[in-house]
DNA sequence: ACTTGAAAACTGACCCGTCAGTCATATTAT
DNA sequence: ATAATATGACTGACGGGTCAGTTTTCAAGT
């Protein structure tokens, strides 16, 4: 602590504090959300979680809703950077069925495999009851993860490693192509204790699968 | 209702009566829960769409949790007893592929594309929160509807149509089968404002690239 | 260095609308 | 007549949101 705080001139201490609370009170938000889900949330656990009270819980968020919102938001878009840098390290390397594998691995670790993924429950979950999150998820996230796929796929199909399934493109190909991944992560989150699966093997079996009904 | 009311001799009318009305306030749940979630759900609300009043729905569920159970029960079971009457209708008749197209249009028909599919929803917001739920729910669809799955795919290697899979069989490859399916559900119910999409055309890209990695 | 005082940050008891569940009373069927 | 059904006003717990009061921070004055 003490090495570290010659940062900026005057005002600083106060603003990194401040930046602090913030990004504690997203991390006691997701915690809180992802265990109880939004509807039984209290602002008290969040509160608590965070080690802080209610009343400065609602200095930083005006409302329970701002709070989800906001957590949606803060968490999801640094994974948004670090998607797009990975993909321009290896642009251009890669044949379009290991380019296929690195971004369904890195789907698996960064998302899935992380407690992001009860993110994508609780929008499942809350989504109708949040339209404009739903549709911010959408904007933000699954909009560019599509893209992304489906670039992937007419990469393959230039190339001809792939078969010509550009036909199905706007008849739920990308989804399809993505959906065992997010299966895998609602699995996890509700019928492990029943069936668990591995979510290791599970990625290579999904790429299996998806790689054989792909290629040519 | 003149006509059939000569069903059983003396404490009938009021029998059939309760049975209907049974039946009305599961309806009306499931209409009030998918619309809104659990947790925003009223049991006046569901009192209203039933056409009865509050206490008369607590005659015949002890409480919201009770209801929600009951719905879930009742709006299933019946849908695996025409899945299990079709299974037989069917069997040893087809190949592999046909017997895998003809359950897949099934369950997009039967489930996906009714109010069926919000239960499914349902399950995954509110899993965590009602464990015996999910158990239930794994216990009397998932497990039935995933060892249907095995069997069909078992059948295509025995007959040579589908390649090897079945080390794979534990690691996932039912969910990744079925995923297109349940991921088809969701954005129906989630995000089909923003990018829609076609059930009809969904299922037959579905069978396509599942075919495509399963074929020998 | 050391007060000082005012602004910023924080606190938690309190307020108040909401809603699951109850029950005294009314209605209907036999 | 009377038992079975149905009703909806009522209760009490619960939790989102507020705010009067307390503590902390920090710059300006000495």
């Amino acid at each position: 602590m003490a090495l570290i705080e010659t940062r900026t001139p005057a005002e600083s201490r106060r603003e990194a504090r401040k930046e602090q609370r913030r990004v504690d009170i997203i991390d006691a938000a997701l915690k809180v959300f992802a265990r109880d889900g939004f509807a039984l949330s209290k602002m008290d656990s969040v509160a608590d979680e965070a080690g802080i009270s209610k009343g400065t819980l609602y200095l930083y968020f005006d409302s329970k809703d701002a709070l989800f919102e906001g957590m949606v938001r803060e968490k999801m878009l640094p994974l948004l950077d670090k998607l797009q840098s990975e993909i321009l390290e290896t642009e251009g390397e890669l044949s379009a069925e290991d380019t296929l594998r690195f971004h369904m691995r890195f789907f698996y670790r960064n998302v899935l495999n992380t407690d992001r993924r009860h993110i994508m429950r609780l929008i499942i979950a809350e989504g109708p009851n949040f339209p404009h999150i739903a549709k911010f998820y959408y904007d933000t996230v699954l909009s560019k993860g599509t893209a992304a796929f489906k670039a992937i796929i007419n990469y393959g199909i230039e190339r001809g490693e792939f078969r010509d399934v550009s036909d199905l493109s706007g008849h739920g190909l990308i989804q399809v192509a993505m959906a065992g991944g997010l299966v895998a992560a609602l699995w996890k989150t509700i019928f492990d204790p029943f069936e668990p699966i591995d979510l290791e093997s599970y990625c290579e079996t999904h790429l299996n699968i998806l790689l054989g009904g792909l290629k040519a």
